[in-house]
RNA sequence: GUAGAUAUAGCUCAGCUGGUUAGAGCGUCGGAUUGUGAUUCCGAAGGUCGUGGGUUCGAGCCCCAUUAUUUACCCCA
């Protein structure tokens, strides 16, 4: 006999688990649906034409690619398999799963740009697969929630995010939470104020992991990578900005002045240099984007600031985006974040569509879970929708109850007969075990006087009622 | 891909310096209670100690290999 197992990275969800999660996929759509997002849904392979080349080099490795479908070796030459998998792969393998829900929404708004009303609102709520080191919050299968705008340049969206992002959380339970926002124009003003040429990468690289190694370790890694002391201390001077939101905005601006970058990347003349500094300020596209988003959200009557966080070393991996970008963190749990997003102004653009800009967003249903079983948030515990338990001790009083059973279940009312003819001390274990909060004794007794026993489990509590009552009093409790 | 940790009952884990018949809690099943759960009491079932080699009079324990799981790095939801 074999040893049963799943993949590595795949789990299975039991009733419990599933009902928990419908509750947050429900908490989810319903937001979004409420900011006046559609559902979209696209298929669990792609032509690997598609996703090839989207993520990075780290990312095509982490696509699971599909075996092309009957001899897949057939085209294969001896000659591809000295070379090795690079030339093997395209001859044997011509689809992928799906390795989130942006490239494919991408593909789909390029596909139908002539049916689609632009802006385009659309919400997506399906798996994802990357084949990857499977540890804590991270799966090879794994749900994302997307929300995504294509087709407008207006920050209404981006403050839109942030809205939806505290109405999710909230509606969850989780109160406790960072939404952190910076701008990719930020990240590049700091990037020229160092001076620094083709090594975007590896400064954002190196930026990110400032909260994991501290300044100490950026500051050695940024050594090792060739930049300057002098260099890193400046941009440690910008990095370290402290205060509120607004004046983060103003101190990385002065900063900006006093390091000479201008945001085209060149350095300011001097008669540039005088200028006013609210002259200077409307050109720094990513911090004057960041203040507007910050009104909008006034304006909407946001009021959970001491919430988000202007954060401008957030850097985040994905290399499309070119405006705005957050991630969300749940405080006092060891997790990664929850939720990330951002602007990308040319995503339909390798699809032969350029110029259409977009932003959008997504949850990653797996680590609120995580988040929510750490801090003992999930109220229900209830294995079974069922409500209602009829017990019975035969053949004949097993009978009797099918009429109330649907008398229940017509009423709305989720319930199940017993199917064996057990002891009676079984049955309530099993409505005990399951959390079934209604039982109803059903015997010889019972039938014979025309009533049922209605036990009411949390309290123990029992009613002798008529038969022909019960259902209208279990609709009313 | 790099580095570490772990693997003993259905689950969570003990198991001393290598020494007789490998233990506990929870769960499961039966009984105390011919018709009442969660609480209490009594009892039972359940293990080729991940797998394969080796050392030894003797291995759950030591050594080697292998597989699986897991944590950190990289990257990310």
């Amino acid at each position: 006999m074999q040893k049963p197992s799943i993949p590595k990275g795949t789990r299975d969800f039991g009733p419990a688990q599933v009902a928990r999660r419908q509750h947050i996929f429900n908490v989810i759509r319903r937001t979004f649906e409420s900011f006046g997002f559609a559902p979209l849904e696209t298929p669990t392979l792609e032509n690997l034409s598609v996703l090839t080349g989207k993520y990075g080099d780290e990312g095509d490795q982490l696509l699971f690619k599909v075996l092309n479908s009957g001899d897949f070796a057939k085209d294969v030459t001896a000659e591809d398999l000295a070379t090795g998998s690079k030339a093997l792969l395209p001859k044997v393998a011509e689809k992928g799963l799906r390795y989130d829900l942006t490239v494919p929404f991408a593909r789909y708004v390029a596909m139908n740009r002539g049916t689609l009303t632009f802006p385009f609102k659309r919400y997506q709520m399906q798996p994802v697969w990357r084949a990857d080191r499977p540890q804590r919050g991270r799966y090879r299968e794994f749900y994302q929630c997307d929300a995504d705008v294509v087709g407008t340049d207006s920050l209404l969206c981006e403050a839109e995010i942030v809205l939806m992002m505290a109405q999710v959380l909230g509606g969850l339970g989780l109160h406790d939470f960072t939404i952190k926002i910076n701008h990719r124009g930020v990240l590049r003003n700091i990037y020229q104020a160092l001076g620094g040429e083709g090594r975007e990468t590896d400064l954002f690289v190196a930026i990110d992991k400032l909260d994991k190694i501290g300044r100490d370790g950026v500051t050695k890694e940024l050594l090792e990578r060739g930049f300057s002391e002098g260099t890193i201390e400046t941009l440690f001077a910008l990095l370290g900005v402290e205060g509120s939101y607004e004046e983060k905005l103003q101190r990385l601006l002065a900063g900006f002045v006093t390091a000479g970058v201008e945001p085209d990347g060149t350095r300011p003349t001097e008669a540039e240099d005088s200028a006013a500094t609210d002259d200077i300020t409307a050109s720094y596209r990513g911090l004057t984007e960041l203040a507007e988003v910050r009104d909008l959200l006034v304006a909407s009557g946001f009021r959970q600031f001491d919430r988000l966080e202007f954060d401008p070393t957030l850097a985040r991996g994905l290399s499309y985006y070119t405006g705005c970008i957050f991630e969300v963190k749940i405080n006092n749990v060891q997790m990664g974040s929850v939720s990330g997003g951002g602007r990308y102004d040319n995503l339909t653009g390798s699809f032969g569509l350029p110029g259409v800009s977009g932003v959008g967003f997504s949850f990653g249903v797996d680590r609120l879970y995580d988040c929510l079983e750490a801090l003992d948030l999930f109220t229900s515990t209830a294995e079974t929708p069922t409500r209602c338990l009829i017990t019975h001790f035969d053949v004949a009083s097993g009978r009797a109850a099918l009429p109330l059973l649907a008398q229940l279940r017509a009423a709305g009312i989720p319930s199940e007969l017993y199917p064996d003819a057990s002891k009676l001390q079984k049955q309530f274990k099993y409505a005990d075990a399951k959390g079934i909060p209604l039982v109803i004794v059903l015997g010889p007794e019972e039938i014979a006087a025309g009533v049922a026993k209605v036990k009411i489990m949390a309290s123990g509590t029992e009613r002798v009622l008529p038969l022909g009552e019960v259902v209208a009093a279990m609709t009313v409790e």
